[in-house]
DNA sequence: CTGAAAGCGCTTACAG
DNA sequence: CTGAAAGCGCTTACAG
């Protein structure tokens, strides 16, 4: 405690002093923290008690990294706003498997707050790229970017080792993601088998600008998120090759994550007269989202409308969930993806299957239809 | 990308580097990476755009921080395995608050990795020391650590400015926390006036070994970890006011905030004669654990049991919870605890309110009894 | 608006 | 097992 006040009061140690204090070498403090094995147990044990009395808790983290050019943490880079990553339970599936993986590397991790949405506000340029800058770290993992997300480009700037999860998928840089296509056609064929004719999407977030609501084919076409724009191919080519039209099937795109906004924007579709049938989700969140609009127009899940999620995440506790989806193992990709980065010369590509989960919220439809309704 | 390519094989550019290449000094560089105002527009251009030929991605992190004494993230110590943390509602409800601070802050978070348990295999010492020492942070939080962890004592040989979060207490360490006791004692209260009399109660771990089990008084008052102690201090000073005898009242421990330890700690008890019509359980996980033991013995909540827990994080949907709970402010604390470190000076100490929210998961008890349950 | 100089605190071969 | 020396890459007054 006096030490520590002392510290506060004048100038911080440094090893130097340690030494002086010691009487031994700049090289014998040092090497009393970092190598043991260089010096006798009971000269050791003097120094350390030295450092201690003087408040000299170990080598200056930075001046340690400009030295040996290593950092001890990796950082991570999220496409939303860190406060909504850490409310959204597939990044934290994800980044349970990063830290565990973190552990056994022994390596700190650095979150990176970035922002998707450009702030106008924002005087040093897009947010998350000076964090980029700025970020003490040995290499990077870009958890689900756009394709032209600043970030990206401070990243691939920096010249560090990183790996993508999820999206972008870009030449030449390590990626660790899900087969989304295939395991979004097998969510639209367990609904098609169940005779389902009419459908809606309600989509992930296909750009960075934060829209909500009836996605454009145009606005498909130039999505900069690569996995919802996979899995939406993926419920299309299941759905013509059962004869239902891809183009007559709306597509609802959600900005952010939650059940609220899919429910608000499928509570309109559900009371009209060629209401859909079966909804195909991109995550368990948005097919929550599903079956509270489905209790709000007064339709049974799975009675009046099928929902089938994305993610397996929904049920935490005990209990599991009801819910129909598409499963992927969240937190092997964190782990892989640190793998990728800690031990390079591997595959430089893994993509892990999505397993098609059939439970409760998906059925046979109730009545015979056509896909004009008739 | 050419550039990119030349990076890796030869060496990395310097400042020193780019200021040859431009025809200017070191110093203008430094100036048009961070202070735009030192140098005309033009001749900024024109450094960065040599930079950027020469794959120079801005100042070297650990070069800056060693000469600047600032290294613009800071550290966030948990109590668990950083794994167990992203699974927990509680600590993500305060990572979000912290998060959301750290943007308005403009600073990086370094999440360290500590073990609860030591590692007995563990040649570099307790966990998370190492880490604490090499973390290059200009202030840590601490969450919820016991008051032995060895990751307090290495966060205070730092000697930099650090808060402590619910736990521990430690004189001279500012403090975010809420009203532990207050909170618990309002619980125990709400059951005692629906008529209850005979209790048990699950508490979240009082010690850092990974027990399990009932709780001895000898343990209970050993405990280190000061908030598990304060909501039993609440709990039992209620009970003892509302003439229930709380040295009667068994205290199961489980050493993970988990529904399946308080499910199997808890169902034995209730297939006794004695068994307990209300639980006054420390999480909302563990009062969901019970929720699913009460099922397990054909006993239906509040009919036959009823449960109170603590958090108020059991409801993260669009469905809001049915457990009677009191509530917390999770994010709020990680907000304040960022705010007393960036700006030091104002009060050391904050106890937010803990206030009790009845829904249905507590009702009057069915039978009469006495608290011999006669 | 620009540039020369000092020094932040450490690690690492290397010679003894 | 110990110690003297060099240099990692930068920022910041300061003088012009």
């Amino acid at each position: 405690m006096t030490d520590e006040n002392q510290d506060t009061l004048s100038k911080r140690a440094t090893l130097r002093d340690v030494a002086k204090a010691a009487g031994v070498s700049h090289t014998t403090v040092s090497n009393a923290f970092a190598r043991p094995d260089q010096l006798s147990a009971p000269l050791r044990e003097r120094v350390l008690t030295t450092a201690r009395a003087l408040g000299y808790a170990g080598p200056n983290p930075a001046a340690r990294s400009l030295r040996t050019g290593r950092h001890g943490a990796i950082g991570l880079a999220f496409s939303e706003d860190l406060p909504y990553a850490f409310s959204d339970p597939t990044a934290i599936g994800f980044l349970q498997g990063v830290a565990e993986a973190c552990r056994g590397l022994r390596t700190n991790l650095l979150l990176i707050a970035t922002r998707t949405l450009a702030a106008a506000d924002d005087p040093a340029g897009p947010d998350g790229v000076q964090a980029v800058r700025d970020a003490a770290v040995d290499g990077f993992v870009l958890y689900s970017l756009a394709r032209d997300s600043p970030v990206v480009a401070s990243v691939s700037a920096r010249g560090l080792p990183h790996v993508a999860v999820d999206q972008p998928r870009l030449p030449g840089v390590p990626y660790v993601g899900i087969d989304d296509e295939g395991g979004a056609r097998r969510a639209a064929e367990h609904l098609l088998a169940f005779g389902h004719r009419r459908f809606a999407i309600l989509s992930l977030k296909l750009g960075s600008d934060g829209r909500d609501g009836v996605a454009s084919p145009g606005r498909v076409a130039a999505a900069t998120y690569s996995v919802p724009a996979s899995r939406l191919a993926g419920y299309r080519a299941a759905l013509a090759r059962g004869g239902v039209d891809p183009a007559a099937v709306p597509v609802l795109e959600c900005a952010l994550n939650d059940e609220r906004r899919a429910h608000d924007q499928l509570l309109p579709l559900l009371g009209t007269k060629q209401r859909p049938t079966a909804i195909l989700a991109m995550s368990d969140r948005l097919a929550l989202g599903a079956v509270a609009a489905a209790r709000a127009a007064g339709l049974t899940v799975p009675g009046d409308l099928s929902v089938v999620g994305f993610d397996d995440v929904a049920g935490d506790g005990l209990e599991s969930s009801f819910l129909t989806t598409v499963r992927q193992p969240h937190a092997e990709k964190g782990r892989l993806a640190l793998q990728m980065l800690a031990a390079p010369g591997g595959p430089q590509q893994r993509v892990l299957p999505a397993e098609l989960v059939v439970r409760a919220s998906s059925a046979r439809v109730t009545a015979p239809q056509s896909a004009d309704g008739t």
